[in-house]
DNA sequence: CTCACTGCAAAGGTTTTGCAGTGGG
DNA sequence: CCCACTGCAAAACCTTTGCAGTGAG
């Protein structure tokens, strides 16, 4: 995945979006705290080099990048919402412990969860994706 | 699943619960309503018949029964929480349409993926357990 | 230039908290 | 009886909304 911010910028014109500071610093928040987060963690990484930003601001921008899929909620049992810009297949590693997310990439899986559920035909419902969290713990924890 | 009043009881004294009608109540319409209710939906179902019913309590009784593992929280990207209480291993069919989520029991899929982690081995992660999103439409929607 | 976007501040909705009073064991 | 639990109300949070002013195309 490409992350400068030129290629940041190619993103959202892609998309027919308006390319403002704001949109750049949020994508780029994104990508460099990685670790999937809250909309708060993103504000005050963004106010360190840009205090003026308004938090109202950052939930348009973060809605505005779901619909144009440059950026996806991560599902949690937790009240409090989180973001991923990683966009590419990929399943979730959950720390019960410390609350990390770690991405988890494997075509093998999804191949076996998809051949899988193509025999298997549930009743009634049509499936469009499968999203797998993995809960445990990291060893440092 | 057993689920009527006097099981309801046993359940929460098993866990060194105080067996108290707001706690009775508060099972028994998860149990009634089934669809992995919402705080509130909950709450509206109890005072039908319970109008006193304060909403701290509600919350207060749900945050018991999930530490003592009589529910669980359901998994969603919306900022409200829903709550389940079905505590036999089981996935969940979600409709992208409707927000119905629905019970997905599985074993072999248990197996399946059991299975498949064993000899993946994934760096520095110890899995507890698997929870699987199955995200689509139901045919009615 | 113009319309989409931002900043600000207020409102909305959900969940948490504190405390006095109650009731289950 | 006593301590855990409830009711009530306020507060805390997170997120959304409205509107006037700004700036990207």
């Amino acid at each position: 995945m490409e992350r400068t911010i030129e290629q940041i910028r190619n993103k959202l014109s892609e998309k027919g979006l308006k390319v403002t500071p704001q949109r750049i610093a949020i994508l780029d928040a994104i990508y460099r705290i990685g670790s999937h987060p809250t909309a708060d963690i993103i504000i005050e990484y963004i106010r360190r080099s840009n205090p003026n930003i308004a938090s109202g601001t950052v939930y348009k921008v973060l809605d505005t990048l779901i619909e144009n899929k440059l950026v996806k909620r991560v599902t949690t049992d937790r009240d409090v919402m989180r973001y991923d810009g990683n966009m590419e297949k990929h399943h979730h590693l959950y720390c019960v412990e410390c609350d990390v997310i770690e991405d988890y990439v494997d075509d093998e899986l999804d191949e076996l969860l998809k051949n899988y559920f193509e025999n298997k035909n549930i009743k009634g419902f049509h499936i469009k994706e499968f999203v797998l969290q993995i809960k445990g713990t990291f060893n440092k924890c």
